[in-house]
DNA sequence: GAGTGGTCTAGACCACTGT
DNA sequence: CAGTGGTCTAGACCACTCC
């Protein structure tokens, strides 16, 4: 009855406890023994190794590069995303006067991080509905959407924050021509005050939180291990007529993101 | 810059689109090639062709069982949570009477299940809070906690919907036995009428959301293959007090699950 | 016991990173 | 170019499922 565990996994767990208890040589940034090495001790051979090395990537403990060698990786720090508050917080901002919208980025508030210390990249396209978009937005296939992609990043680091895609129907956003241009992005104030421009108050954001395996892509600009979990958040927000007026799709790295919503409920009567 | 492929993913994307296509033979239920026939028809070494075969199963489209075989997995249905709601809706039935609480489960409007078709499963330990509890609840390490491990199943099929580990003081529940008591569970009105016979309310119910890659045992307990990803949903009830009474920890398979929460927003001045 | 996936080896060769 | 991970092979043997 004994869960007997493969060659493969016991070397795995090894190097995991050795990571755990900050041995030397077993530190942030160290570099594990190369594979090569580990098959010339007898450890096991290179598949095996190689299979214990991907366990410990997959759990996000080492990160391996080919033609570098395999580190053990620093904890990358957490990001808590408090949806509920920002989204409040980002409506009356809109509202508000002009100085507050130019001091006080939206994309701070999401990241935590200062003001000048995350840069925002955007590239907008005009796309067809596909069906998917249709439905979400109640319109036909084959409508024209603005499709608005961006990722923040911190300078000098091309590592991504998050994955977001954007969008709105082209029709209505194109009564504000400044919302077409990609140029104007960060918009101070935020999506809110784009769509205040051209008459519409959102009324409420509705959330839907998923999670998978990262694409590798999806891997590689998030910097993430390949294999590892992606948060996806699809963001609906609708307008005060009724209307679905903008939809987000977010790509978020799952191991250092953490999402937090709080329900306040009603009192009993006494 | 051609990004090239190597042999296994190409043979998984040939699979993957089969299946997608709905190809005969790649039918939800069907039994995928075995290992030894694609390796006798020249794809590929055993080695790569189960490689192929590993990538597709951590893509969640088939299962791999030994001794029996890969087959085509079915898609299970799709499980949407609102959390929200379900805590309004939770805490007015507590606070109703108490016929409406023996006729609508709790756990129902969680899975979107009918009544008899969820089977609950409960056990209760006492244990020494540890630093995380400690922290969670203002108490000292070493407080006795009061732990009550549930999950939830179809009728004759033993795949969890979800596993929650729950955490209660035990000098504060000890105050009413029957919640020692795992007998009395499911408890008709949930967690906020079991706090409201020991004279606490719910004021507040904070969600934080993660993910990680499945450990073994979850994969097992909610059926879904290992190396996929589960959403982890931390849920911490304040009483009116100010007090955390109540901390859950709930593991949900990430494939088939979605949750949502509506954030509803001041309307501006006209 | 037949069928089928899982682990392991020993070694060839490829592809990327850095000097 | 040297170093280091990634892919692939051919085949032995193990472990689990189902009959």
């Amino acid at each position: 009855m004994a869960p007997k565990t493969p060659q493969w996994r016991g070397l795995a767990d090894e190097i995991a406890r050795e990571i755990a208890a900050g041995t030397a040589g077993y530190r942030p940034g160290d570099q594990l023994p190369q594979i090569r090495d580990l098959v010339a001790q007898g450890k096991g051979s290179k598949t095996t190794i190689l299979a214990a090395y991907k366990a410990l990537e997959a759990e996000g403990l080492v990160s391996m590069i080919r033609g570098h060698g395999t580190k053990v990786r620093k904890r990358p720090p957490h990001q808590i995303r408090r949806h509920q508050q920002r989204y409040v917080w980002e409506k009356k901002l809109a509202g508000g006067p002009a100085e507050d919208r130019q001091n006080n980025g939206v994309v701070e508030m999401d990241t935590g991080l200062d003001h000048d210390q995350v840069e925002c990249h955007a590239t907008f396209s005009v796309i067809p509905a596909d069906a998917e978009l249709s439905e979400r937005f109640g319109v036909d296939v084959g409508t024209l959407m603005l499709h608005r992609h961006y990722w923040h990043s911190t300078p000098g680091d091309p590592t991504a924050l998050s994955l977001i895609d954007s969008y709105l129907i082209h029709e209505v956003a194109a009564r504000n021509p400044d919302l077409l241009d990609s140029s104007k992005e960060p918009w101070p104030g935020g999506t809110h005050h784009q769509l205040s421009t051209i008459g519409i108050e959102i009324d409420r954001i509705d959330d839907g939180i998923r999670t998978r395996l990262a694409t590798q892509a999806e891997a590689r600009k998030l910097g993430i291990p390949v294999g590892s979990a992606v948060i996806l958040l699809g963001k609906t927000s609708v307008s005060t007529d009724g209307d679905v007026v903008e939809y987000s799709h977010v790509v978020l790295p799952g191991e250092r993101t953490e999402l937090r919503y709080s329900v306040p409920l009603e009192r009993w009567p006494q």
